[in-house]
DNA sequence: ATTAATTTAAAACACTCGTTTAAATTAAAC
DNA sequence: GTTTAATTTAAACGAGTGTTTTAAATTAAT
């Protein structure tokens, strides 16, 4: 059979779709590589071992993603008044969405990828993403903050991670909960629609007063 | 040794720490058996396998807490005015932190493994606690929609498994957060503060005016 | 006290897992 | 075209998994 150099690509494209729909300790290499067709040495060959390949398929999409919605972020910026809350997470919508013409149902799979990689691993993930997009994250909870100056950092710590659980959560059973809302409301939302339902639930708790 | 009809207790007792620590494929059977101090092959004998064995862990916790909470929510109907949403949530405080007169650490173990079963089994776990305890759900659903009438059916549905999604990611991840929120802002949260923190979130979020 | 039904115990079973090895194949370099 | 390096392949390894089996011990009933 003919050498094919996109061994790599099979194995994360493979992978990636695996991960976010079972969860990494409940997707074997086994199961990888037979979807990818190709050897299951390869995964240690090419990425050493299953947690770099975890790592590796998460960046694909962190690198992509990171940057562009740094840029959007700081775009705001630029405007003569502080941008609202509800203007920062759309900002986000264009880099998160852009995600799907880099790969097919990429908006869904980044997301739910994400959010598996905060329960699952025992920090090992969390520590990833904050060392190697640091300034990043920095710039987006600088941002937040600053349009929202009546919550304590440590509060708005708790609520940015409610707000990571809402948008993660509900991408990852977005498919079926469209299918009970189209059953039981005639109403059919594609991903878009979705993501701009939940910017106003999650702005708005963000942004509710702290009680004394 | 003398033969321990808590043997089952015992199981459970050390089943639903681990299972809620670090989830329920990451523990095996020979570690709860191990920490319980009884035979591995018991818990085949007494629960058939290890899926029934997570469900009589969580069944142990939802048959308290469901009625419980379904009562707490009734007695609010009889007070003269509408109950507003932040008191319909907060009625599942008292329900909620009751658990821990149950077991120590009854309410954070509880949450955690609600959270854990949402995302770990797919779906599984949703079919039966709706199947099993779907009149509570129901008296839940209704009263919060009573106490926001301007949101439309459609929406709340949406609104509530934005919700749902809020809490089990945080429940899941607890501790994690804590020991983050700890290191950065020196101040260490108990199950109840979280709790009374994602309240304000989730009724700001449910009850934000639908956008024109 | 004897029998019967539970409960515990130790061991083995039949997998699956991530990883490694060593040979075969392909691609690149000279 | 030969040599060298990179890649792919098949097979096995060792450890861990849930479950089952078989026998012993304990408890309950007769």
């Amino acid at each position: 059979m003919a050498s094919r150099s996109d061994t790599k690509t099979r194995i994360l494209d493979a992978a990636e779709k695996l991960f976010a729909e079972r969860g990494f300790s409940e997707t074997s290499l086994r199961l990888i590589t037979s979807k990818a067709e190709v050897n299951l040495a390869s995964v240690n060959y090419h990425f050493g071992s299953k947690k770099e390949l975890i790592r590796a398929v998460l960046a694909r999409y962190l690198d992509v993603f990171m940057p562009a919605a740094s840029t959007a972020i700081k775009r705001l910026h630029t405007a003569p008044t502080q941008a609202s809350l509800e203007e920062i997470l759309s900002a986000l919508v264009d880099p998160l969405l852009d995600l799907n013409e880099l790969r097919t149902e990429g908006t869904t799979i980044f997301l739910q990828l994400l959010g598996r990689g905060y329960i699952e691993s025992q920090g090992h993930l969390r520590w990833f993403i904050t060392t190697h997009y640091g300034q990043h994250l920095d710039t987006f909870v600088k941002a937040v903050s600053a349009s929202a100056p009546h919550i304590p950092p440590a509060e708005m710590f708790w609520r940015l991670h409610f707000t990571l659980g809402t948008i993660v959560f509900t991408m990852a059973s977005a498919d079926a909960l469209n299918d009970i809302a189209a059953a039981e409301f005639g109403e059919h939302n594609d991903i878009e629609a979705v993501i701009r339902k939940v910017i106003p639930y999650m702005a708005a708790g963000v942004s509710v007063p702290v009680a004394s």
